[in-house]
DNA sequence: TATGAATGAGTATTCATTCAT
DNA sequence: TATGAATGAATACTCATTCAT
């Protein structure tokens, strides 16, 4: 997530905009997007809170722009990284250990996703259509390619189960976070569901 | 207000507390928690604002209150109707079916308890353990009776799967709870999902 | 202008929105519309900032009622006070004589109509035809009888000079209200005003 | 930003600080003072925001920078005007005249003068006796000396009158200016005034 | 001089909560 | 119990002003 990984010191910040919708991350991870401050997101992000204005034109607008941003990122990745695989059932076991990589390297940008975002029906509504549904469509373009190439039963719905699965991932993942002890792995876990979905589906 | 002053306390409307419950569901449904005000819930509920504090400790007691509620009536009929069944596979059939079903009944708790209750992790973390680990355990609960009978495979593990197919079942509920114009039945989604999951759990 | 002159104490309160309208009145003549905060006007008033938003929909509004409701004071009393004498002469340095007093008897009101509602162009133009329109009618309509009875000058025109002479009669008086040694009386300007005018107008 | 770097200071383009004042004056007239901020007067200007503070201490000196410099070249013009005339009654006219004048060919500075300067009882007693104070004795003068010569009643007292007769003028204007449709020329209302206060005054 | 990004103090407004009736 | 007027803490956002370049 943190586009500075390099240890360049003196070109070190960022971008201010990047710096503050880093910040605006963990912020609105930790205490959620209602209960945070743009002070609070000003303090983390060690600049004034006038700063972010010139950057956001609001608060709502720093998160669908952190939620914008990101879905940009997580859909090339995924996209990206499918692409190396051939058959629609590596491709999909591709889809869920990769999503729950990322949700393990960007926790705080995965709830904030998962659990700041659905919070407004607006925000779900018109992000449907939008980079939400392109990340979906991912999952439905695997489903249709099976479906064609006669791997996946015929009698499974993509459009139907795209959201379904991405669900049952994501919510897996962010279960998997939020437990304060984790009691297996994150690999366990993207192995059942593999195991499970694949099963489900393959003729 | 009451001119009939008799003590006719059990009376024919429900419980105020229920009235403000459910007055605050349809008002949570339609604003989002945060931009709810008290107000409102009371203008619909019909009585004063202060009123509501007679109920209720305070606007997230209220929110509380709804999901324990909600929870107490989903646990209980799901509970009930998965025990006229025998077989696992049938339960989880019936588990999908009527949680697709209560949801469509209950479109607007169905939306406060998904979207709402979970903008604040606090929640979350608080009632994993509490009433929604219940519900989740009703999965869980097939899912370890299935593998006991050997109707399921060995390699599932209930544990970790109890809330990737709930979670998979409520998404998809919600999806199609917020989709504008319905593409699609419940009761086919309900068969998606059952021949998925079967399929891909059953030996 | 203080409408619990009576020394009731106990059924004092004037009526929350009086009180506040009152306070603001202060305040704004002291430190400007602008620069004055709720707050001020709040701590004036004796009341919390946030009731006084019960009785007024913003900080405009408020500027805007002080502006009508004393509007509506001034007309009465001049249309009635001018209702008692018969010819034009007398009903102009009636008019005269009570604007002055007026603005003498009110000096904190006086002057938030004239400086702070002319800052805004707006407020000009939205009232030009309200209820500033009706008081300057009142000099038009002296003007217009006096002219109708042949004891004013047929080439003065009514239309034109109405505001002309309320203007020069505030101006005047507010020049008096704040200057801080204080030259002459009010009742000497009157004086010197009539004289002005009707030597001006009179046939 | 130049290129031609040549010291060419005192150069076509007109002092940035008049550019400056020019485009305030705009500004403020439309918005009004407090509703006009410094980037909209650098926008207008076509200058940087800190430009404007190497040649204005703040917002409100460069108001008051405004309000100097335009009664400089008021009284410099009535003067030298009024200067072509020789009897009072004439030079009244003049005056009446011309300011009318001055108000229609610089409207928005008419506007600001008016309109915004007064908002600040803090301006009005400050400049009562400044730049302000000597357009005011400019019409005293005329009255003095009419009544000195004995054209002018000896009842009329100038230090009253001055902004009387100065304040019907300008009001007139400004009632014209903010008219939005014309429905009298500004000769129109400079013979109605001038007849008015003519009759009312000479002997 | 000139710039305009950055600052952060200042404020109108909202709303959960209280309490006198 | 029920009310709803009153409270005042909390906060997003603006904008005059500064300052490194």
């Amino acid at each position: 997530m943190n586009t500075h990984s390099k240890s360049e010191k003196a070109e070190a910040k960022p971008d201010k905009a990047v710096r503050i919708k880093d910040a605006a991350t963990r912020v609105f991870a930790n205490k959620g997007f209602y209960n945070s401050t743009i002070a609070d997101v000003a303090k983390v992000a060690e600049v004034a809170e006038g700063t972010i204005y010139l950057y956001f034109k609001n608060k709502d607008d720093l998160l669908i722009s952190i939620f914008e941003g990101s879905m940009d990122f997580f859909i090339q990745q995924v996209t990206q990284e499918i692409a190396t695989v051939k058959n629609p059932e590596d491709k999909l076991k591709k889809f869920i250990s990769l999503h729950l990589r990322l949700v393990q390297e960007n926790p705080d940008l995965a709830q904030v996703l998962q659990i700041e975002l659905r919070q407004s029906t607006k925000f779900m509504k018109e992000y449907e259509g939008g980079k939400f549904g392109d990340y979906l469509n991912v999952v439905r373009n695997i489903l249709e390619e099976g479906r064609e190439q006669g791997v996946f039963r015929k009698d499974i719905e993509p459009r139907i189960l795209r959201r379904t699965i991405f669900g049952a991932v994501d919510e897996m993942a962010l279960d998997w976070l939020l437990m304060p002890k984790k009691k297996y792995t994150l690999e366990a876990c993207a192995e059942q569901l593999s195991a499970l979905f694949l099963k489900g589906i393959i003729n």
